[in-house]
DNA sequence: TAGTTACTAGACTAACTTGTATATCTGGAA
DNA sequence: TTCCAGATATACAAGTTAGTCTAGTAACTA
C-alpha cells in the first residue's frame, strides 16, 4: 500500500507550487498546508528538489490523461479531435485555478538544461507532440508530423498568450488558424 | 545625464535574471557582479520588485527594436518579412546566452494577474503581436488579424518548444507552419 | 574654501531558507 | 505485554533573503 501521507504532500506541493511558483513555495508552507510533519516529508523525500520531481511526474500523467479523456469524449473521428483540443484547451484556461502550464513554468524557474527538473518538463511536452501527431497520422494527414508539429506551436502559443498576455480569445485564435492548417494538409 | 551606475545595475540584474531567474537571483548576487554598493541601488530603486521592472522595460524596448530591425534587414516586402520573422527567431535561439523569454519567465515567477511585473509581461506580448498584425495588414492579407495572431501563437510556440522542449528546429517548424498560414490568407 | 552630490563600505536586523537531530506518541502485530 | 514502524512536535544549524543605518570618501561647483 502507497504512502496515503506521501501522496498528500504531493498533491498539496502541486497546489502550491502551481499557484505561487516553486522558489516562493518554502518547504515549512508546504508542510503547514497539508499538516504533515517535516521529518515525515524527508523520509520520502530526500529534498525539495525530489519533491519537485514527484509533482511534475504525477501532474504529467495526470494532465495527459484528463487531456487526451477530454479530447476524445468531444469528437470520434481523429481529425475532428485534431480541433476539438483547442476547445479542450479553451476550458482549461477558463478553469478557476488556471495558472498557465506547470511545466513551462518550472522550466523558467531551472533554466539549466542538463537539471532533471527541466528535462522532466521536456518530456512532457514530447509527450504531447507524440499524441497530436499520432492523431495527425490517424486522420490521414498528407504530412502528419508537420502538422502535429504545427499544431503544437499553436496550443504553446495559445497557453502562453493566454497566461501572460492575458489574451482572452487566444484558444479560440489558435483553433482558427488550426482548422487552417488542416484544410492545407488537406483535411 | 542618467546615471551610469543604475545603468550598470540594470544591465548586471537583466544578464542575471535571464541566466538564472528571478527569485534564485539574490540582491547581493547582482551587488557583486555589479560592483555596485548597495545603498546606491537603494537610493535608484525602492525595492527589488521596481529593478525588476525597470530590466523588463529595458528588455522590452531592447528587444522589440532588435526583433524589428533584424526582421526588417532580411526582407523588404511586407509578406517575405512576415516569413523572415522566422529565421530571425532562428538566430535568437541559438545564440550563445539563449535562455527562453525573459517575460514568459518573469510572468511564471510572478503569477498574479494584477502584479506590476506580469503586467509588464503582457504589454510586451501585445506589442508584438501589434507589430506582426501591422506587418499582415501592409501586406495585404485577407484577414489581417487573424493571420496576425497565427503567426503570433506559432512564434510563442516556436520559443516554448525550444527552451523547454528541446527541440532544436522549432523555428523551421513554425516557419512551415507560418507558409501554410499565408497561403490560407491569399498571400 | 565650503558645500553639495554621488557613491562606498560594512555592520546590522529580522525574517526566512533547507535540512537535521532528538525525543515522544500511537496503533497494530507477535 | 512487548516490540516496532510510522508519524509526530519541537528545537536547532547554518546559510540566505531584502532592506536599513551610519559613517566616511571622492569629485565637482559656487
Amino acid at each position: 500500500m502507497p504512502s496515503s501521507k506521501r501522496e498528500h504532500l504531493v498533491d498539496t506541493a502541486m497546489e502550491l507550487f502551481y499557484k505561487n511558483g516553486f522558489h516562493a513555495t518554502g518547504i515549512d508552507k508546504i508542510l503547514a498546508e497539508s499538516g504533515v510533519a517535516k521529518m515525515t516529508l524527508y523520509k520520502h523525500f530526500k529534498s525539495k528538489d525530489e519533491l519537485i520531481l514527484a509533482t511534475l511526474r504525477k501532474r504529467d500523467e495526470k494532465f495527459r490523461n484528463d487531456f487526451m479523456h477530454d479530447v476524445e469524449s468531444r469528437a470520434k473521428d481523429p481529425k475532428d479531435r485534431l480541433i476539438a483540443i483547442f476547445d479542450t484547451l479553451d476550458d482549461w484556461f477558463s478553469s478557476r485555478d488556471f495558472s498557465g502550464c506547470l511545466f513551462i513554468n518550472a522550466a523558467a524557474e531551472y533554466p539549466e538544461a542538463d537539471c532533471p527538473i527541466h528535462n522532466t518538463c521536456a518530456e512532457n511536452k514530447r509527450l504531447i507532440v507524440h499524441y497530436i501527431t499520432d492523431l495527425a497520422a490517424k486522420a490521414g494527414a498528407k504530412d502528419a508530423k508537420t502538422l502535429g508539429q504545427g499544431l503544437m506551436l499553436l496550443m504553446e502559443g495559445a497557453v502562453v498568450m493566454y497566461y501572460v498576455g492575458f489574451q482572452k480569445d487566444a484558444a479560440q485564435q489558435a483553433k482558427k488558424s488550426a482548422q487552417l492548417l488542416l484544410k492545407a494538409s488537406d483535411l
